[in-house]
DNA sequence: CATGAATGAGACTTCATTCAT
DNA sequence: GATGAATGAAGTCTCATTCAT
């Protein structure tokens, strides 16, 4: 798009450095415990260049929330649901990969978990990217079952919520590949009983 | 049991009114945005009282989770079930009374899943206390459904987890009962569906 | 000599037992390291008991002091001297009794020289105590060796100092007698040759 | 040797004011009586940048240990000595070159002897510094005079410490030329004597 | 006489932030 | 753009001292 000169190239490279470090931390000690010198160690550049990209340590947490939207991701995932399948075939597909997507972004769900109970402005985030799941799953249903809006959406979230919450407390610490599987297709085929 | 003079009497207090404090601004703040001045003066004492009960900031949060274990309040809800109800009455009752229960301890849900994320021994205790509520439900509802053993338990787990996170990013902001009610009725009536 | 009642005599007891506490620790740990708590516990007592023999914690540190001054303790190994031995067996004799009494009153001693520097009023006395011992001795020896008060003096004086550096730096952690008498020996016939 | 940026040097200053506004007031005052904020004061800097350079208070007490070995300064007392004269000259000389290095390492000296009782690494320091003089001493007086080697070193180690003594208790207070001048001349007489 | 709960000042230490280089 | 020395406010914790019981 644009023509960066060297030197800017440079700047940007370390700001993401910064921001990647930030959440890395973030997620781990939470935002509060984490040092801006936590965060500049694990990035490999000195104290003080933080307050050269950023404007405070708050803004900082922001520039991560803002990088880390997870909207492409999402969309991916329906986008990859195929067409002609069987419900349950898809909706496995598409359970397992958002859980590639959970392990992937791990450090971004636990910070905003984590941070949401004590800052608004995250918490509204959160509600957003249930809602925005939900949303996904629900274009991709709608058309398949046969149920009432609100019915569907509830089942829906509950289901997603569900699932992270199975990643947060299990998963994440046990990467046994085959219970999750078990646990996805049981999860997805009580699912479906619901519309039975 | 014991013959505790008045001195002692009041000296529990005190500490009783510290761990409260504590819980109190570590769920709205986080353990570690909050400051030992801000529990001291939430429980009206000096900063340094804390000291003369407590070994340290930390010893007053295992304190807090010892003092509430869930345990107790978690049974008395399976305990009031009933018995010669359908399964439906049952457990939108038992719903309510957990939801009930989240409000009157949602400080404490909120530090637990705030600080278990950064807290291996506070993530411990909250799988403890999942793994405790699927186990009261199981015993309540194993009679009831005809069901796998496992497949009754991922059932259950799904639910209470679903429940958690609608208390925790939707019922607590917005009081409505209403809206409360309708949820419930629909999950529960979706998770019947899943033993047909 | 008075007719003390049991409380009064209690109450005799339990302030020894606060100065004797406290000598053993403000040696061990030096006045300012040692907390009033470290006392109270050493003396098998609570907290504020210390307040209600002493007015403060210096106060405290001067009841130690005072108890303590060493007056009779060096006058008595002065009379143990016997008259009618050479003088190189009395010194000798009257030496390893000094070293007993520095054992004895180790922590007194070590804390004399902790607390000397810091505190003008305990430099005083340890300036006393050393003028004390000299004179004591310069008594003794004057009227066996022939020599100048200032030339005896001096040499007493620097003997003594020796003594008590000795004890402080090396006899107290190696408690070994024998390398101990042959010190003795050898420094008391050197300090004799000065009189040849 | 290096090469430092002005900015290094300016660091490289700011620490050894630290060291040496610490080696001051902990000689005053001793180690525990003395803050943090009384050390950042003398130095003239703020509290917070003793942490910048040096991990806790301990950590500063070791760099002025550390820095301060008089391993050198002992050294050059001895070459200092001159070799044609006679022996009681260069005693002479020694002892007061010794008196002015004991004199501009006051601080020092006193802390080493202040903190030694209560610190067991201290005391370590304490006794290499009274063994190393011995040994510088002895080098110099073994060729000079007729004596066995323990007999020497046990003279040679009371002198070291009567003159330490003299200097801590009395010297350092009534600062009189020629008191100290005429104390040195008999206490090298009398020592001299002993190998006669 | 004795207890130990309570106080409050101040100790050590951390940390976000600034700024000269 | 990058460094890291320096600041100062604030945090956790300690401790001499008081006082109601």
């Amino acid at each position: 798009m644009k023509n960066l000169t060297n030197r800017q190239l440079q700047a940007l490279e370390t700001k993401n450095k910064l921001i990647d470090a930030a959440l890395l931390v973030f997620a781990k000690k939470g935002y509060s415990a984490t040092t801006t010198k936590d965060i500049a160690r694990e990035a490999g550049v000195t104290d003080g260049l933080i307050y050269h990209y950023f404007k405070s340590k708050e803004d900082l947490l922001w520039a991560v929330i803002d990088k880390h939207t997870l909207n492409h991701e999402l969309s991916k995932i329906a986008a990859d649901a195929g067409t002609n399948e069987p419900v349950e075939t898809i909706l496995i597909r598409m359970i397992h990969s958002l859980f590639d997507l959970l392990h992937e972004k791990a450090g971004l769900i636990v910070m905003f978990f984590g941070e949401s109970q004590r800052n608004a402005a995250v918490r509204e985030r959160l509600a957003q990217l249930i809602q925005q799941g939900t949303q996904i799953f629900y274009q991709l249903l709608s058309e398949r079952m046969d149920a009432q809006e609100l019915y569907l959406k509830i089942a829906i979230r509950n289901l997603l919520t569900s699932l992270v919450m199975y990643f947060l407390t299990d998963d994440r610490y046990n990467n046994d590949v085959n219970q999750r599987k078990e646990y996805i297709k049981t999860t997805v085929h009580q699912f479906l009983k619901m519309f039975n």
